[in-house]
DNA sequence: TACGATACGGAGGGCCCCACCACTTAGCAA
DNA sequence: TTGCTAAGTGGTGGGGCCCTCCGTATCGTA
């Protein structure tokens, strides 16, 4: 990063300006040549420095992602295990239902190769995981649930309900759901 | 469709043959140009059949929608309610998730006008409907717990899995999940 | 067989992604 | 301050896709 010059570092700052505010508005498959319009760069400028889609939406959700990290950490020490973990994923879900793109960026990078510590959703993994482990050795969640089944079911729900009239209360209705389990018997 | 001269319907067929393979092959956003290419038409042609893709896609799932909704039917008649309901939505599930483009399809049609019965999810709602209050009837089912909201969940769990290594048995394993509860109480 | 309606498909415009390449400029060293 | 050089830039062209328009071929019928 800070081998960069000043131009490229400047560069990379609007596009990433420009980005959010363009994927927010048209989702993950916003067009990256528009936003070197907008950002009144080349087209080449804008690949350049973030080489294919997720390279782009990793670096526009970043931020956010580290958030829910570090929210994740703050929750690791809370006295109620099972309610600190879905405290942590109503903030996931809510985040991942009103920020579009999000969870494209999340389902996508499901390919990568576990090298790639850049990618979203090994983060979210990694931060989730004390909260699982937590909850599971008190007893508040089945033992074969993983942290990778929880995050694949917030994005699985953020996906279907993009399209509804409010997707954040619509996501949070089907959170709690799955939470709850759908039997009512318990 | 009686009135359609014959080249017409031989174009239709031919076209919807190929977008089946196409769609199967490549999801959701398949070529519809590359479909018209191998299905020996010219492009326009595919899209006066088709107008727009959300409308092929129906033509291509339709047959196993009203399969799906034959499988309503009959279980609709099983003697126990719950037991029904969960192997419909396991159905559902294993089909959405193994068949390339269909959760997108059903994501799609959240939009449309409640006017469009062609609808594929509201068609699917409309099977599972009966199966839905009958086993709420039987107290298997939280009340506030929709047929739209099922279809929804099963949706996002085909999306979030559909880059999983083996998306049927990921998909299963959550459906399993959500329907038991995440939580052991019970 | 001849005619009218119906259906076809090619051409062209707009947008997008991607790769290449000649030019500019920031930052360093003399 | 002045040059030098590598890093950075953006324009351009190729390929694809979606979509619309419109002249033409074909079907079904009188």
């Amino acid at each position: 990063m800070t081998g960069q010059r000043a131009d490229a570092r400047r560069n990379y700052a609007r596009i990433l300006a420009v980005a959010e505010r363009e994927v927010a508005a048209h989702g993950a498959d916003a067009s990256l040549e528009r936003i070197a319009r907008i950002a009144g760069v080349g087209s080449a400028t804008v690949r350049r420095h973030f080489p294919g889609r997720r390279a782009l939406l990793e670096a526009v959700f970043g931020e956010r992602i580290a958030a829910l990290g570090a929210r994740a950490a703050e929750l690791a020490e809370a006295a109620d295990a099972r309610a600190a973990l879905l405290e942590w994923l109503a903030a996931l879900t809510s985040y991942a239902a009103s920020a579009r793109g999000m969870a494209d960026a999340l389902v996508q990078d499901g390919l990568t190769d576990p090298e790639q510590v850049e990618d979203c959703s090994a983060k979210l993994a990694t931060a989730v995981e004390p909260l699982v482990r937590r909850a599971a050795a008190a007893g508040a969640l089945a033992a074969d649930v993983t942290a990778a089944d929880l995050l694949t079911l917030v994005t699985g729900i953020a996906l279907a309900t993009e399209h509804h009239p409010d997707p954040a209360a619509e996501a949070r209705r089907l959170l709690d759901l799955v939470v709850a389990g759908v039997s009512p018997a318990r």
